[in-house]
DNA sequence: CGAGGGTTTGAAGTGCATCAAATAGTGTGG
DNA sequence: CCACACTATTTGATGCACTTCAAACCCTCG
């Protein structure tokens, strides 16, 4: 594939990003233009905390862990993003310095971009500064109510509730939920170890009468489930404010 | 004190927050006129989680909690913000719906102003648009580093912790560090138990050679605070990114 | 078929929560 | 200034949830 052809590839993608609705046609090229796309290996390590930042990233394809660890080696996750997600940006904010590591798991194709360029966009352009605040807002919103979890579900209402998440963006009354990623990186994005997310997910499966085939979690009773997540937290099933 | 004087020591208080260093004296002018001072007793609630939100609200004096509630009456703290800080403001980006509730934990006093204000002059104001997406951006990596704490750090460790960031936000070398609230709210705010807290502490000064008193705390040796609780942060004392 | 990662199971330990009760601290009215 | 009432904090005893380490099992793919 030539370069022109690439470069068209990116614009489309870029193009498509809810995030960049409100930017014309002129941005958009030059980023595309300055943009690259790299192949990263599972378990490649795109981003480490604190490090400079010149790039911000876009998913073109794949599954991207960002998370913060310790000198020992522990992590803690942040988020798990995938297709068509931006990560990378915040680094603005920060003196230009990453707030989280970044790493694939699974072999993706992401997009890497020009900070620089996205900053002078976003001091020029109000429209785009609006949808990157209520962005970050949202964001923030969500780690809030990841805090809250982790302080008032426990371990098995705490993967309830992921699965009622999941159920809610797939079709209004799919009961058939694949899992989205390996059950120890889920257990790592729950804030919780291998073993523990096994045995709860057992437990709550006799609590709610799941059923679990492998990779494949069966739901009859939404409602079943989501009393028994929902009773430990904030907001009701389906959960409004996200 | 007549009406007058009452708006201009609003306009004052307005005038002085760093996130209304970009706006100009018209807008700050009309937002005083607008605003309301309200007298909060201690244990008042004055946003409820899921309300809707016509009015943000400044602090004038005192010390406010945003939390998430369960129907049971479980808490989970986000946050406890103190004088010259503005909250409820994130409800623009959240179908004007407040994301937490709030409730003053001591007397206060708090400026009210009406929410469409601000989201109007936000639009129109691309320089605050920045100022509020580099905040948002700001509180978002702190519930980050929470989270993290949350899943990384021990009891005894997430309290030395906060020690640390008290004593940084103070003098360069202060040793003694007085609470900034009682420690049932210090405790919540740190996601344990009172009875856990207690226990910490005790740990913490056994392990660190620092003394409390009461509501003081003196800590002789910084570093082997730093030592003890920084082991298991991602980010190294003094910790640069806040 | 065998190697290697992912997942489950078992056994034991740790940290925090919970409940109950004691103690310290604070403000009030006499 | 003291005694009382009330709240904040500490202490003790016990239980539960999650972690840790070790080993077995399971699956997929060369």
């Amino acid at each position: 594939m030539d370069t022109q052809t690439k470069n068209t590839n990116i614009r489309d993608i870029i193009g498509r990003l809810d995030i960049f609705q409100e930017c014309n046609a002129t941005f958009l090229d030059t980023l595309a233009q300055q943009s690259k796309t790299q192949h990263l290996k599972k378990g490649q390590v795109l981003i480490v905390h604190e490090d400079k930042a010149k790039r911000f990233y876009i998913i073109s394809k794949g599954l991207v862990k960002l998370y913060r660890e310790t000198l020992n080696g522990t992590q803690a996750v942040i988020d798990i993003t995938a297709k068509n997600n931006i990560f990378g940006e915040t680094s603005i904010f920060h003196n230009n310095t990453h707030p989280y590591s970044a790493e694939a798991t699974e072999n993706s194709i992401i997009i890497s971009c020009p900070l620089p360029l996205l900053k002078t966009e976003i001091e020029n352009n109000p429209k785009l500064a609006i949808v990157m605040l209520s962005s970050m807002a949202k964001l923030k919103h969500e780690t809030d109510q990841e805090l809250e979890h982790r302080t008032i579900q426990n371990a098995s209402q705490r993967i309830g509730c992921l699965l009622l998440k999941i159920a809610n963006q797939n079709s209004k009354k799919s009961t058939s939920i694949s899992l989205p990623y390996d059950k120890a990186l889920i257990a790592s994005r729950l804030g919780m170890q291998p073993e523990t997310f096994s045995r709860a997910l057992k437990k709550l499966k006799k609590e709610t009468k799941i059923e679990i085939k492998g990779t494949t979690v069966t739901v009859d009773n939404i409602s079943q489930l989501s009393q028994y997540s929902c009773i430990a937290c904030s907001s009701e099933f389906p959960c409004k404010d996200l």
